[in-house]
DNA sequence: ATGATGCACACT
DNA sequence: GTGTGCATCATG
C-alpha cells in the first residue's frame, strides 16, 4: 500500500510515498516526510495499491513519522481542498493548509471594536415577516436534503440594521440544531465577531464555538478536533471558519454578505461565500445570507431568483429612518463646508458630540474641477485615472490607458481642476483649526497603531470626554454613542475616486450603513454627506434610501460596460524588484493568454497596479475577462502551464480568482 | 516554496 | 584553480 501525499508548495501534483516504519499512516493524517531535500510536513489525501508511472520502487522514499494519532481531515475535506486548488489555481496541500489550523495561519487586523448587535438571551417573538423569513428557510424541513445537488437551497436576509436579521439567523440555527444538524456562522473579521459569538454560546450553551485568530495554533487544532468529533455543533467564526470541520452540515449563515473581508487577501485567494456554496452544494446544507446592503452579485442572483429574498422592510423598534442631507462642496475651500460647520457649532452648543467620517487616507488623487464636478475617467473603463508624477499623466490601471490631464476643466474651462483628495492630517488640521475651543480625537488605524488606544479614545468619547471624533469605517460600525447628535461624511465620494469597478457599490454600502446605525441611536439627529458629486447615483440613491432603484441603476451599468455579475474575472499580477522583468514577465503573460483565450473573453492591461511599487517590488497587473469562468481559467492554466517552462527568476506571479479589490 | 545544481565571471 | 551569484531545475 502507498500513501499520496500532498505539501503546502504550490503544486498542484500528488507525491507517492511508502508506509511509515509503524505502518500508523492514513488518509486524513499529517505526516512528516523528506521531500526534496529535507523532511516536510505532508497530508496524506489517498492510498494506492500500484505505484504510478514512470516512479521505480527504488525511486520511492518512506514517510518518516505520523504526527496525527487519529485523522484530521476526511474526504469531505479533501475533496474541498482539490476543488480550491483548481478553483483558485494554488497547490493542493495550499488549500489544506488554509483549511486546517496550525498550517498558514491567517493573520487578521485585530478589532478593537463593539458591535451593537442586539441579541436576546431568550428567543424573542418574531414580528411577522420575521416569521416568514424563518418559514421559508426551514421549509420542508431540515432533513430530505437534495445530496450534491448543483445548486444548494439559498436565501437573503435583506434589510436594515435593526430589522431584526439576527434573531432569524439564531432562530434557523436552533431549528437545524434541534434536527441533529450543524450550522456554520460566519461574520466579518471585523467587529461583529465578539456579541454574536457571546449570544450564540449564551443561547446554545457547550455545543457552540468561535473560531477565532487570536487563538493559538495548538488550541485551535483541538477546537478543530472538536469541531469533527461532534461535540460542537454551531460555529461563529470569520471566514476561515467556512471550513469548520462540522458533522452533517445542515446550514451555514453569512452575515453581512457584503462585507469585503470574506475575500482572503493571500493565497489561496478564497471567497468564503464562494467556498460557503461549494460546500452547501456538496452537502446538501442551506446558504442564508443577510445584509442591508446586499454585494451586486448577490443581489443579481437574488433578481434571476437564484437565492430567494427575504425581505426585512421594517425597523423593530420603529422610529423614522434618519434625515440625511446631501451637501455639494463645489467652491468649498478647504473641506468643511458651511452647512457642516454650522451643525458642528449647534451640536456643541447643545452639549452634544459629532462624528465625521474620513475617507481612508488618501494615496488616491483623482482629476476634479472645484467649479462643476467634472471628472477625469477612462474613455474604455470609466474608472476613475489616476496621477502618475514621475510619468505626470493620468494612467487607467485597468487596460493602461494614459492622458496628459489638462489644465482647464474640459467641461467647464474652469483652472480650478486638477488632482485633489483630502487626506486625514489635512482634515484634522482643517477641523483643529476652525474649532479651536472643541476637543477633537482621531480613531483611525495610523492614531490607534498603540494597542488599546482607539478602545480608550471611544471609552473617553463616550463618557462624553470629546466633542468631536474623527475616524475611518471602523467606527461606522460603533455607532451606540447616545450623545452624538451629528454624522457627517466629510467626503462620501472617495471611494468612487478609486480605480475600481466597485466604487459605487462601496460607496452606497458605506452612506446606507452609516445612516441605519445612525437612525438606531439619534433619530433626532441628523446626517450630512459631503460631495463634489451630489448627482452621483451611488450618493443620491443612498440618501433616498433607494436601495432597490441603486441596484437596478449599478447593474444596468455593470452589463453595459461588462463587469462581474455579468462577466468573471481572474487578475495576474507579477511582481519584481526590476521594473523590467516585471514588464517583461507580464508582456509575456499577456501573449500566451491571448493564444488562449476564447472569442468571448479579453485581456485588460496590462497596466501598472494602482499602488504600482509597494516595498521594492514593481508590480504589473493584467486582467482578464469572460462571460464564463471557465474559459478564462482554462487559458490561465495554460498560459501558466507554458509560462512556467520558461519562466523567469525574481518574478513573482499571483493568481487572484474573482478579485474583490483591484488594487 | 525551497534547496541543489550548474554555469558565468572574478580573483588569490 | 577555487570562489560568489544567480538562473534553472526537481521535489515520489
Amino acid at each position: 500500500m502507498y500513501f499520496e501525499l500532498v505539501f503546502d508548495v504550490p503544486l498542484q501534483q500528488r507525491f507517492t510515498y511508502a508506509q511509515d516504519d509503524k505502518g500508523e499512516t492514513a488518509v486524513g493524517k499529517r505526516v512528516m516526510a523528506p521531500f526534496g531535500r529535507r523532511e516536510v510536513l505532508g497530508y496524506v489525501i489517498g492510498e494506492r495499491e500500484t505505484l504510478p508511472e514512470g516512479i521505480p520502487e527504488s525511486g520511492l522514499k518512506k514517510i518518516r513519522r505520523v504526527v496525527d494519532k487519529e485523522p484530521i481531515f476526511g474526504p469531505d475535506e479533501i475533496e474541498l481542498a482539490l476543488w480550491m486548488a483548481s478553483y483558485y489555481l494554488c497547490g493542493t496541500g495550499e488549500a489544506l493548509a488554509t483549511m486546517i489550523p496550525s498550517g498558514r495561519r491567517e493573520t487578521s487586523p485585530e478589532s478593537l471594536l463593539d458591535e451593537e448587535v442586539q441579541i436576546a438571551e431568550k428567543p424573542l417573538d418574531l414580528s411577522q415577516e420575521q416569521q416568514l423569513a424563518l418559514d421559508a428557510i426551514l421549509v420542508a424541513g431540515p432533513h430530505h436534503e437534495p445530496q450534491g445537488t448543483a445548486r444548494p437551497d439559498m436565501f437573503y436576509l435583506y434589510g436594515i440594521t435593526g430589522s431584526g436579521k439576527t434573531e432569524v439567523f439564531l432562530r434557523s440555527a436552533e431549528a437545524m440544531l434541534a434536527a441533529g444538524k450543524s450550522v456554520i456562522y460566519l461574520v466579518p473579521e471585523i467587529a461583529l465577531t465578539h456579541q454574536v459569538e457571546e449570544a450564540v454560546q449564551r443561547r446554545f450553551g457547550a455545543v457552540a464555538t468561535t473560531v477565532h485568530s487570536a487563538m493559538t495554533g495548538s488550541a485551535r487544532l483541538a477546537e478543530w478536533s472538536r469541531i469533527r468529533r461532534g461535540e460542537v455543533r454551531i460555529v461563529v467564526g470569520p471566514r476561515s471558519a467556512v471550513f469548520a470541520p462540522v458533522q452533517n452540515l445542515g446550514l451555514i449563515i453569512i452575515d453581512e454578505e457584503h462585507d469585503g473581508s470574506y475575500k482572503s487577501g493571500n493565497t489561496p485567494r478564497y471567497h468564503a461565500r464562494q467556498v460557503a456554496f461549494k460546500r452547501c452544494a456538496a452537502q446538501g446544507a442551506r446558504l442564508v445570507m443577510g445584509s442591508a446592503t446586499p454585494s451586486a452579485e448577490a443581489w443579481k442572483l437574488m433578481e434571476d431568483g437564484t437565492i430567494k429574498r427575504l425581505h426585512l422592510s421594517r425597523r423593530l423598534s420603529g422610529g423614522a429612518p434618519p434625515n440625511i442631507r446631501i451637501v455639494d462642496l463645489a467652491g468649498t475651500e478647504g473641506c468643511l463646508s458651511n452647512e457642516l460647520k454650522e451643525e458642528i457649532r449647534e451640536t456643541a452648543r447643545l452639549g452634544r458630540q459629532t462624528i465625521l467620517f474620513l475617507n481612508r487616507r488618501g494615496f488616491s488623487y483623482f482629476y476634479h474641477c472645484r467649479q462643476c464636478g467634472y471628472e477625469l475617467t477612462c474613455k474604455h473603463c470609466s474608472v476613475s485615472l489616476t496621477y502618475h508624477k514621475q510619468l505626470g499623466k493620468a494612467v487607467c490601471h485597468y487596460c493602461g490607458f494614459s492622458a496628459v490631464p489638462p489644465q482647464a476643466c474640459p467641461q467647464c474651462g474652469s483652472l480650478e481642476a486638477g488632482f485633489a483628495g483630502f487626506g486625514t492630517e489635512m482634515i484634522e488640521e482643517e477641523v483643529q483649526r476652525t474649532f479651536p475651543d472643541l476637543r477633537i480625537r482621531r480613531a483611525d488605524a495610523d492614531s490607534t497603531a498603540k494597542k488599546g488606544s482607539l478602545r480608550e479614545t471611544l471609552d473617553v468619547f463616550r463618557a462624553g470626554g470629546i466633542d468631536i471624533l474623527l475616524g475611518t469605517q471602523m467606527v461606522a460600525k460603533g455607532l451606540n454613542f447616545p450623545g452624538v447628535r451629528l454624522v457627517g461624511v466629510v467626503l462620501a465620494d472617495t471611494a468612487l475616486h478609486l480605480p475600481d469597478f466597485r466604487a459605487a457599490e462601496r460607496t452606497f454600502s458605506l452612506i446606507v450603513q452609516v445612516a441605519g446605525r445612525a437612525g438606531r441611536y439619534f433619530p433626532d439627529g441628523r446626517v450630512l454627506v459631503q460631495t463634489y458629486r451630489p448627482q452621483d447615483p451611488a450618493i443620491t440613491y443612498a440618501c433616498k434610501a433607494d436601495i432597490e432603484g441603486f441596484y437596478h441603476y449599478e447593474l444596468a451599468q455593470r452589463k453595459d460596460l461588462g463587469f462581474p455579475p455579468y462577466t468573471r474575472l481572474i487578475r495576474i499580477t507579477a511582481r519584481s524588484k526590476q521594473a523590467e522583468l516585471a514588464d517583461r514577465a507580464i508582456m509575456r503573460l499577456t501573449g500566451l493568454l491571448r493564444r488562449e483565450l476564447p472569442a468571448d473573453c479579453d485581456v485588460l492591461g496590462p497596466a501598472d497596479c494602482p499602488i504600482s511599487i509597494i516595498a521594492g517590488n514593481y508590480r504589473r497587473q493584467l486582467i482578464l475577462r469572460g462571460k464564463a469562468m471557465a474559459g478564462i481559467h482554462q487559458a490561465v492554466k495554460r498560459a501558466m502551464t507554458a509560462y512556467d517552462e520558461k519562466k523567469s527568476s525574481g518574478v513573482y506571479i499571483e493568481i487572484d480568482v474573482d478579485p474583490v479589490q483591484l488594487l
